[in-house]
DNA sequence: TCTGGGGTCCTCACACTC
DNA sequence: TCTGGAGTGTGAGGACCC
């Protein structure tokens, strides 16, 4: 085990939350909660002052609408986020080629490899910089975690936050972990919690005492064997730059049941094209295609099938996926259908031709030769109709004669909006018609003021025609928000709230 | 008053082959 | 020829993470 503090675990503080608050002033130090505004949504993320109410990520909107009831509550902008994200990332490769991006605000870095720390005082140095660094790029704050594992930098981090940093010094981990809860480590959640619990151990220290046949013997092999090293802080896991997708998959959850079988199949069918639009997207096939059935008692199966050969071919995935259904019981109801695509391979027309000739032979895995098929998203016929516009709260848009600003109510064939700019103070608010034809959507503002040039969008490579706002189509979309009525209400967001 | 979405990894059961 | 065990692939479910 190395022995200097040179991990970096990175993780940005309250991210979806504070992006929202950086983007909008009238929301600074007021509390926010991002997350799925249907009667299913739960909570993303929610910032420190609305933390202080009790909600956090992970629970019913509902309940935290009742918590927090004079919250802003916004719908993800995920868009928004992977710039930021992008940004973040990019300072932390400048640092060393070892990054291990966890998600969109997390990542693991190995600053020896890249010779950004050797020892504790330069790590503490990087650290601080980095800091700094995010701040001044993108006006957001960061925690850092510095230690001599993953696991241990995890654990810095999280002790940092808000806003701080902590390095472990080599020689006092096991003091250090001792006394924590089990639910410290890293996949220790509700169940193996509860299950150790149940055997008498809540502590770090309890756990490496238990030893490690007694654990084995609790969690099963993999599971207790990993837990006993970790309980010892030994965790020699490298920090791994390039991680490779294992499967794809779409899921959506209902705002009411659907039981009507007619229905159930069209979804399957449609989550299937979406399924094999971002395959396509990543240039994969797959092997296996799983069917995922949540009902309207929660209960949830899988069901899944392996074909001869990967395939991309969204007629293909659309044939598997019903006759996977064909084998569920949906009576009663089901409140979420998902489809996926396991056993991944790259892209090549050898897969393709595989599945043709299979197809031609009369294999039961491809019944019709449907690569000929556009990949139409589903939204797309969708669009064709004439829709309502939608304004999902906390998006942007420009009005012609009021300017850039985003949306903070709407419902009723009206729409409020606030304007105001990152850069700007808490601006005003304004009701329009949600067909006035001097408003539109428009893309998020950088949070930190840059020059004349390039002050209008986010990033060079963000067009003016980004297709989040206001429309479900495709790319970097809020999930579900083709299927949810977005008019959802921003309240407590200022004095002149709707 | 309920419980999202997109993943990964592990365990167990079962069928099949050698 | 029969039987048992090991190894492997597949299918299903559960736990966990952000």
């Amino acid at each position: 085990m190395r022995t200097a503090p040179t991990i970096l675990h990175l993780d940005m503080d309250a991210f979806y939350a504070s992006a929202e608050q950086a983007s909008k002033p009238s929301l600074r130090g007021k509390a926010v909660v991002v997350g799925g505004l249907g009667p299913r949504g739960v909570v993303a993320t929610a910032s420190y002052e609305a933390r202080v109410f009790g909600v956090h990520s992970a629970m019913p909107m509902a309940q935290a609408r009742r918590r927090a009831p004079n919250a802003a509550y916004l719908v993800p902008r995920f868009g928004l986020y992977r710039e930021i994200s992008e940004q973040v990332m990019g300072l932390l490769r400048a640092l060393s080629p070892l990054v291990e991006p966890l998600s969109l605000d997390e990542a693991f870095v190995d600053l020896a490899a890249g010779g950004a720390a050797w020892d504790e005082t330069s790590a503490r140095l990087t650290g601080a910089k980095l800091r700094a660094d995010i701040r001044a790029v993108t006006g957001l704050t960061g925690s850092v975690g510095l230690a001599a594992s993953k696991m241990l930098a995890k654990i810095a981090s999280e002790q940092a936050k808000p806003d701080g940093l902590v390095l472990i010094e080599p020689g006092t981990e096991r003091a250090l972990l001792g006394p924590m809860t089990v639910r410290t480590l890293p996949g220790v959640g509700p169940a193996t919690g509860d299950h150790l619990r149940r055997a008498g151990i809540t502590t770090v220290e309890e756990l490496a005492e238990a030893g490690e046949d007694e654990l084995v013997r609790l969690l099963g092999k993999a599971h207790g064997h990993a837990l006993f090293a970790m309980a010892l802080a030994h965790d020699e896991r490298p920090v791994v730059a390039e991680r490779e997708a294992k499967s794809v998959s779409v899921e959506d959850t209902y705002d009411v049941d659907i039981h009507d079988r007619v229905r159930v199949g069209l979804e399957v069918q449609r989550l299937a094209e979406r399924c094999v639009e971002r395959l396509r997207r990543a240039g994969l096939s797959g092997r296996t295609i799983v069917l995922k059935v949540r009902r309207y008692d929660f209960s949830t199966l899988t069901r899944s099938e392996t074909l001869r050969g990967p395939t991309d071919d969204p007629g293909v995935v659309r044939e598997a996926a019903a006759r996977l259904l064909e084998g569920v019981d949906t009576t009663g109801g089901v409140r979420l259908l998902g489809v996926g695509v396991s056993g991944l391979a790259d892209y090549t027309q050898e897969d393709l031709f595989a599945q043709a000739q299979a197809a031609a032979v009369g294999e039961p895995a491809a019944e019709e030769p449907a690569a000929e098929e556009p990949a139409e998203p589903a939204a797309a016929a969708e669009e064709a109709a004439p829709a309502e516009r939608r304004w999902p709260s906390g998006h942007d848009v420009r009005h012609a004669e009021y300017g850039h600003g985003w949306v903070q109510g709407s419902g009723l064939g009206r729409v409020t909006v606030r304007f105001e700019t990152p850069w700007s103070g808490p601006g005003r608010v304004r009701t329009f018609r949600t067909d006035d034809p001097r408003l539109e959507p428009a893309d998020p503002l950088p949070l930190v003021e840059r020059g004349p040039d390039d002050a209008e969008g986010l990033s060079p490579g963000s067009g003016p025609s980004a297709p989040e706002a206001g429309t479900a189509g495709p790319g970097p979309s809020v999930p579900g928000a083709g299927t949810r009525d977005p008019g959802a209400s921003v309240s407590g967001a200022g004095p002149t709230a709707p």
